[in-house]
DNA sequence: CATGTTTATGTCAAAATGACCTTAAGTCGA
DNA sequence: TCGACTTAAGGTCATTTTGACATAAACATG
């Protein structure tokens, strides 16, 4: 049957959270949106997406949906989910199936990302109300987001390649939003072996200088399954 | 972008093993196929499906295809995946998105199904060569569902409106494929708090009568988060 | 009424978790 | 130079959860 396909992509960074009084370093979700520039919704907030390629890969389109809006390469992507119920796009809207991605991209790199004329970076859990389904998609998006921090390690995903054991907490407790022992937290990552000693240390910092890790590549950062990463391409 | 959109559905069901020599009461995971009737791949096994409905939800559109193939009604349905790479369909051919989603059926009433005379019943570890990339989405569905079984109490799906304890643990243990411990299995799904007494007993038995369990209908069946039942209809 | 069979409950050691304490290693200011 | 300060790193211990196994309870059958 023929019917409309566009590929979405939920893009999550972390940030500081802003608010005065609030300690410099607790940071917070947040994503870009682009504003509407044609009917239905037109001036709402929406996920950047777009139409699917003739010879495009989903995750492909969701990708290059990514670059154009951040100009960024995402540190982990999986698709979300299809949402495809005929009344999404409105009353006699023509019927559109999306198929919706989400992403993770560096704090770091996407303080440094150029951004586009009519994008902008909201709080994700202080946004306004966004064209059709879009606020339950993003819902959804992060529902899956802290559900798959507790039991993978894709929190690396919003760091650079080498971090500190602190840092990745500071990332795990940004997602849950509740504070973890730091003991225990070293503990649990020492023992889940995700993690390689580079045998460097980050300096600069006035007090003991803390280790600095690199993401085990031979453990996957999130189980996928049988989609490995060259599946869906 | 004009895409041509499917709806397939992984079907899955637990039925004896068959293989002689074998505990009567050891059951393993089975799936029904359809035999396609038209080019590509003609005379090839693949999954039931078909193309989406004018005004068909994408869930509903799923439901049609497995009420059409086996007449049952299934007792745990959801999305898998999207799938779109652009060579699935073959080298010429046009470009096919595929969103599928697995159904669990209960063991009785798989039983009394009315089979058409396209579709046939494999177990579901020994299937042969299958149409398009039909067998990685087969052992997708697979993984995910040996993975929900383990955090979630989706095993039920299998079983009718009461069952005993035992019946329910051997479902997970068709499904995990090892055995587990009677004891420590009724433990766990107790303080689980995801089963209700039906104060009824299982009578009939050469043995010490078993109690009869409802599912808790309070707590969900899988968590889905935000996409509720109602959110994709 | 003894036997067989499975349900239902209990025990205990080992492993994992959560709360908290101590020491290490740097910067910074006096 | 030295003490204060701050965070890293590692350790202790009580509690909870898990896995392995033992015992009692309740029926059908012969």
């Amino acid at each position: 049957m023929e019917a409309t396909l566009a590929v979405s992509t939920v893009i999550f960074s972390l940030r500081a959270s802003g608010s005065f009084g609030a300690d410099e370093r607790e940071r917070s979700i947040w994503l870009p949106l682009v504003r509407r520039i044609r009917a239905p919704h037109d001036g709402m907030w929406a996920l950047p997406g777009g139409p699917l390629g003739e010879r495009e890969g989903l995750a492909e389109a969701a990708t290059s949906t990514l670059a154009k809006t951040t100009g960024l390469a995402p540190r982990y992507l999986e698709q979300l989910y299809a949402f495809g119920s005929p009344e999404r796009s409105g009353e006699d809207a023509e019927r559109v199936v999306s198929v919706v991605y989400w992403a993770l991209v560096a704090e770091e790199e996407a303080r440094a990302a150029r951004i586009g004329q009519n994008v902008r970076w909201f709080k994700a859990d202080e946004l306004p109300r966004l064209a059709f389904d879009h606020n339950v998609i993003v819902d959804y998006a992060l529902w899956r987001l802290r559900n798959k921090v507790e039991y993978s390690r894709i929190a690396s995903g919003f760091l650079g390649e080498t971090f500190t054991l602190a840092q990745l907490r500071e990332a795990y407790e940004a997602v849950l939003g509740r504070p973890l022992d730091p003991a225990n937290f070293r503990r649990q990552i020492e023992a889940s072996g995700a993690l390689v000693d580079t045998g460097q240390v980050l300096t600069g910092v006035r007090h003991r200088p803390p280790r600095l890790y690199r993401y085990n590549t031979t453990v996957d950062l999130a189980e996928q399954g049988p989609l490995g990463r060259t599946a869906e391409k």
